[in-house]
DNA sequence: CCAAAAAAGATTGCATACGATTTTTGTACA
DNA sequence: TGTACAAAAATCGTATGCAATCTTTTTTGG
């Protein structure tokens, strides 16, 4: 699998720092898992792709790299990130600590607009439970990670949901390689309740019900040690 | 203020990457007030001062950035931040919804070397405290944010031990610019309250004694805003 | 004497070049 | 066939150069 096929290009939105557009599409990109874990990110293949040097190409993979999706090794390179499962604990262990209370605080701030934007974002994740494939379940884990980071915005504290935002990244990260069944639908509709909680203003419940959430999510995992993931990553797969 | 007299040269322990020496070296000064708010950092001046090129000046610039630390603004450079008082609010929010539950998981697992380190710490404190003049002042900030560091390293959350860093970090910046008196011995007798708690294996405490700890921190701020903050920094000072 | 325009100087953004390190390839030998 | 070693290729770390942008100073016109 190689790095060329798996993203496209960075033409569209970019008044801004050339390196910050590469940074999102790659970010996308890892977080579709559209680049496997441990797929390595030459700087040069990264520059040519989207037509930098390899200066800019550079710097958009430190940037991964602060954000934990990718591991950069001096002189070997940089890699997607390969989340161990004891690191899949510790990122759910955060999650669980911050996000009930990012739900309390969303919980004295969201308005009606803000409901509407829920809902829209509930659809959407219907829609693609609805469908089949796997570019559907990317889709789906994606949409599941951003009813999250909606959620975060609307806390309206910029420095947790900066950090929510990691969280999340690496989240569907860890999902995608220990994730079992799909918690899916059952996510959803943990989702739809956190909705409806909110627009009651029981911030009460809507704690709880995150925190089960994250339960639920984190109880689907498989962490057990696989056979030999040392040879797996040894193998760059 | 020129950044040539605030800075040490970075002779010492240095066999990974450059730049991440460079960072830490102006994380401290930056830490310690020896760099003020709003002072430029020029990436050819911080390239001749710990005599590397630009490029490596300017990772580090960059990588302080992602810490909060440093505003890159586009064509015009690296400044030391200037938190707003917007800002201060939302990084002590982070930290009210966060360290209670490091302190509870630090609880569970703190060992008898651990209490050593605290005790230690918490010496060191003392000493600053003891002494008089700007120069212990600043250890004394140092020392305040070495304990809650401390704290979360023995919680055993690598990805929230990071987190903690950055906004213990950012809280000194805050703190100096904002602090109004010394709650300093307030917050010594404070962190010994902790560790006593954390003896006691009292986790309920330990967290709730952090809650308050963190309330009386941001109570000593003044935090409204002061005349003209657009047009001092206007005057780049 | 002051305000606006122009020129000079400084600083950043980015590309490229080159030495150092790692990885791969090729070959000889057991 | 498999291993050891050496050469070649690829990749990274870093310095440097040039164009673009911003800042400061000087000049010009009122």
């Amino acid at each position: 699998m190689n790095i060329t096929d798996r993203v496209y290009s960075a033409a569209d939105s970019a008044n801004q720092d050339r390196a910050q557009a590469i940074r999102d599409n790659l970010r996308d990109a890892i977080v579709d898992r559209r680049l496997a874990p441990g797929t390595k990110l030459s700087e040069g293949e990264v520059g040519t792709l989207f037509d930098v040097s390899r200066t800019v190409a550079r710097a958009a993979l430190q940037m991964l790299s602060f954000e934990g999706l990718v591991r950069i090794e001096r002189n070997r390179g940089a890699f997607v990130a390969n989340p161990s499962p004891e690191e899949a604990r510790q990122l759910f262990a955060s999650r669980r600590l911050i996000e009930p209370g990012i739900a309390t605080a969303a919980c004295e701030r969201v308005t009606a607009a803000d409901i509407v934007a829920f809902r829209a974002q509930l659809d959407e994740e219907g829609r693609f439970i609805a469908e089949r494939g796997p570019t559907a379940r990317r889709s789906e884990i994606k949409a599941s990670g951003d009813f999250h980071l909606l959620l975060a915005s609307v806390a309206g504290n910029a420095i947790l949901q900066r950090f929510m935002e990691e969280l999340v990244a690496r989240s569907s990260l860890v999902i995608a390689l220990y994730g079992r069944s799909g918690v899916s639908a059952c996510g959803h509709s943990e989702h739809t309740g956190i909705v409806g909680a909110l627009e009651s203003s029981d911030s009460g419940l809507v704690s709880r019900l995150m925190l089960h959430h994250i339960d639920h999510i984190e109880a689907d995992l498989d962490l057990r040690v696989r056979a030999g993931p040392a040879l797996r990553e040894a193998l760059n797969f």
